[in-house]
RNA sequence: GGCGGCGUGGCCGAGUGGUUCAGGCAGGGGCCUGCAAAGCCCCGUACACCGGUUCGAUUCCGGUCGCCGCCUCCA
């Protein structure tokens, strides 16, 4: 059984779901006004992974995430650019699916967008108003923290402490600083919608509650995103499910930072990196890699030597799908009872169970990593010995582990332009007859037009 | 001020009350190779500091120092 942190309790504990055979879980996803940096990809990537993993278990996954297309940031960049705030979203919403495309990371199964709630989130608020936990002021609607239960539970602070802490000044209509917008009445020029209360436009990430609880149900099972959402994000969104009588997420789980030399990437520091710079100079799959070489609470340090690192073990892993023929793992999104009948040379039973205990533990994927790096060194070391089948049983696991972590191999060398193809046979040629002066200057060729030359028993190999 | 996390060998990064080792990268030596590449074998350097518990602590407890984060809109 799967256990995983949960910041509720602060402790591992097993992820028991509502319906068995079935995870729902809700990830928050992007608010739309700008392009997409390494923090987003890690937090997809993450759960990319959890979900991958689930479902190599077995598991039914529906996966809910959100995209915030009406907010502040929206407002203010389109009136800055002279342009409406759909075509904003529009925007930064293509270049998010990109990355992720980019990524690998799977689409959510639904993906429900705020500006279409908001008939939803007008009939919550008016339930909190009828409830007496929420009021009307100058400006808007806001919920008032000190009548909801257990208000804290994700922050671990008692409400008297996050009221001390507490860096917001109070407004003179406000009952207390920590009470926070429901609703908010237009201001001139910006996008409404009709409310009880005038026009306005919703508060504070009410979307995600109406959202998560329309498309998952009450109770449902998982809700997750960085940890910076913890609050008051989460802890207000829990706070407004919980107000108006709903039962909210039974699991809550949050991934670490990206650091930058120390520092927290954010947006408020200017110290980010975009997914796409970090596409335009590598491999996408080195950041998974990298992602899952560390344990996804801790923070990661992203910068071009990790990367680059995470790389080299690409490299190796890809060396063994070569030299072994390896199936590509992501020609489908793998089960793991299904994948394990289908594997032609087997796998490796005991290999694959401690693989799965390292999963089960809270997502141990820095000790799943190291498992099959560790089928990778005993694949091709019975590969050396001439033991065929052990070496395609063990690589065999390697390919199917790989994929339920969402890591593409690529075995393949692809096609070869018709220059290089021609420098590979002339150089094949020269090797036959022993003219290793000219195979040598051939090789000086390939490398210096950025190509991998490695001799096998068949010719040479070129991979770049 | 409140709350939380973290300090492991050159780097990244698991883990555990003791005599089997995490794993990767980098480094050294060997094998393979026409030479390479890829790969295999072998090797080195650890558990921030100070106390305590214990037969024995990197692992438990207490303290010190250092780093990081959250406390109203940052994944």
């Amino acid at each position: 059984m799967l256990r995983l942190h949960d910041t509720a309790t602060g402790t591992v504990r097993p992820l028991e779901l509502r319906d068995p055979g079935r995870v729902s879980m809700y990830v928050c996803g992007p608010t739309v006004y700008e392009v997409p940096h390494l923090g987003h990809g890690r937090f997809t990537l993450v759960f990319d992974v959890l979900r991958r993993y689930l479902t190599f278990r077995g598991l039914e996954v529906v996966h809910v995430s959100n995209v915030t297309d009406i907010d502040d940031h929206i407002i203010e960049r389109a009136a800055h650019e002279g342009r409406t705030e759909p075509e904003v979203a529009a925007e930064y919403e293509a270049s998010w699916w990109a990355a992720m495309d980019a990524l690998e990371v799977l689409r959510p199964t639904a993906v429900p967008h705020a500006t279409r709630y908001i008939p939803g989130m007008v009939e919550l608020v008016g339930q909190l108003v009828a409830r007496d936990v929420a009021y009307e002021t100058d400006d808007g609607v806001y919920l008032q923290v000190d009548t909801v239960d257990g208000y804290g539970l994700l922050a671990h602070q008692p409400l008297e402490s996050l009221r001390v802490g507490a860096r917001i000044e109070a407004s003179e209509q406000k009952r207390s600083p920590l009470d926070f917008a429901l609703w908010k009445k237009a201001k001139p020029g910006e996008p409404t919608w009709p409310s009880p209360w005038g026009d306005g436009r919703p508060g504070w990430h009410t979307e995600c509650v109406v959202m998560s609880l329309d498309l998952l149900g009450d109770g449902f099972d998982l809700h997750g995103g960085g940890q910076d959402l913890i609050f008051p994000h989460h802890e207000n969104e829990r706070a407004q499910a919980v107000a108006a009588g709903r039962t909210f997420a039974r699991h809550w789980l949050h991934n670490g930072w990206v650091m930058v030399g120390g520092e927290k990437m954010s947006k408020s520091l200017q110290n980010f990196t975009t997914i796409g710079d970090l596409l335009a100079r590598g491999d996408p799959r080195a950041y998974r890699l990298l992602v899952l070489r560390s344990h996804y609470r801790r923070p990661i340090e992203v910068t071009p030597e990790t990367i680059a690192t995470a790389g080299r073990g690409l490299a190796r892993l890809d060396a063994l799908a070569r030299r072994l023929a390896l199936p590509d793992p992501m020609s489908g999104v793998v089960v793991r009872d299904e994948a394990v009948a289908a594997a032609r040379g087997g796998v490796d039973d005991d290999a694959v169970a401690r693989f799965c205990d390292h999963m089960d533990d809270d997502l141990d994927t820095p000790a799943a990593t190291a498992d099959v790096f560790d089928l990778v060194n005993r694949a091709h070391a019975a590969a050396d010995e001439g033991d065929a089948e052990a070496a395609r049983r063990l690589g065999g696991s390697v390919a199917l582990l790989c994929g339920a972590m969402g890591l593409r191999l690529r075995s393949g060398v692809g096609d070869l332009d018709e220059p290089t193809r021609q420098l590979v046979d002339r150089r094949d040629a020269a090797r036959r007859v022993g003219d290793f002066a000219r195979a040598d200057a051939l090789r000086g060729e390939l490398l210096a037009a950025g190509w991998t030359v490695e001799d096998g028993p068949d010719g040479t190999v070129v991979r770049r």
